[in-house]
DNA sequence: CCGATATAGTATCAGATGAAACGATATGGA
DNA sequence: TCCATATCGTTTCATCTGATACTATATCGG
């Protein structure tokens, strides 16, 4: 018989590591950028998809919407997006990032792409390859499962 | 140039999957059993290690000593848990598991087994070891390096 | 032995989080 | 067209979380 110890079990090492990597990963982005986690991704979000909406990213990311709107109405106020009447539907913003939010994330994206490396570059890469590869399995089976693929 | 995209973004991979994990282990432990995660890890540790202080605790698992404070608190008010003085630190407790708590956590274990084999049980045998092991490397770069191997 | 410093645990406070309720707009069916 | 229902985004609220401050006790250097 299998018996529990908690440094073994699975869903705890999963979350002490990705802790671990948050913390890290949000005391650089505040102390750069001023950015908490959930801004930051907007900031990637919107660099990726001009105009994307609010609902978009929900679905886009798995953020709750009442996160996603906190941190538009945070970048918005700082001046780093716009957001747009949608001409299609009046509930919604297109939102897009200002000279402004593009200068800021020309800053952004070198920088996570570096601590990126900084954290999992000492992986194999192969290594790397299959732990990303696992996380998406693990997340199919929890229904999780990933956005509709981007289209190009 | 590689170039930023949240999909690929490993710390935000790590960071969607553990949550989504994560969801599914609290509410189970909620609906199962009535505890939280913090709770739930405290029975753990503690059926593992009988006697252990609440700061043994902090060091063995990373959690910060408030939640670990809430949880024991939480733990004795429902009987779950006995408090008693520490022989030879007065400002410790030694934290030992009641007969209704031992019999808790002999449901509690196999139900958590069971879990992780329900989300994790897709994945090969040879596949989780390494996710697991790729799990502590991270851990390693990061500090959060293995509290002090059990002894056995 | 005494005082300075460190540690165990708790209480307090501030920030983050998500569920639920809400107003506004869209959409689909009678 | 009109009503019922669904969706977009915000607000509100209740909860969780950890930083900080605090009390009591321990330990270490003199």
């Amino acid at each position: 018989m299998a018996t529990l110890r908690l440094n073994d079990f699975v869903p705890y090492r999963l979350s002490y590591t990705s802790n671990l990597v948050s913390e890290a990963i949000a005391r650089t982005y505040e102390s750069l950028f001023g950015l908490t986690i959930p801004e930051w991704r907007l900031v990637v979000v919107i660099a990726e998809h001009d105009g994307i909406t609010q609902a978009a990213i929900c679905t886009r990311t798995g953020m709750d919407k009442v996160t996603v709107s906190r941190a538009a109405i945070a970048l918005t106020a700082r001046g780093l997006i716009a957001r747009a009447p949608s001409p299609t539907d009046r509930r919604s913003h297109d939102l897009a990032l200002t000279g402004e939010g593009r200068a800021l994330y020309a800053q952004v994206a070198p920088k996570a792409l570096e601590l990126e490396k900084q954290i999992f570059g000492g992986l194999d890469e192969e290594e790397l390859r299959a732990f990303v590869a696992t996380l998406r399995r693990i997340d199919g089976i929890l229904g999780g499962g990933s956005p509709p693929p981007d289209r190009h």
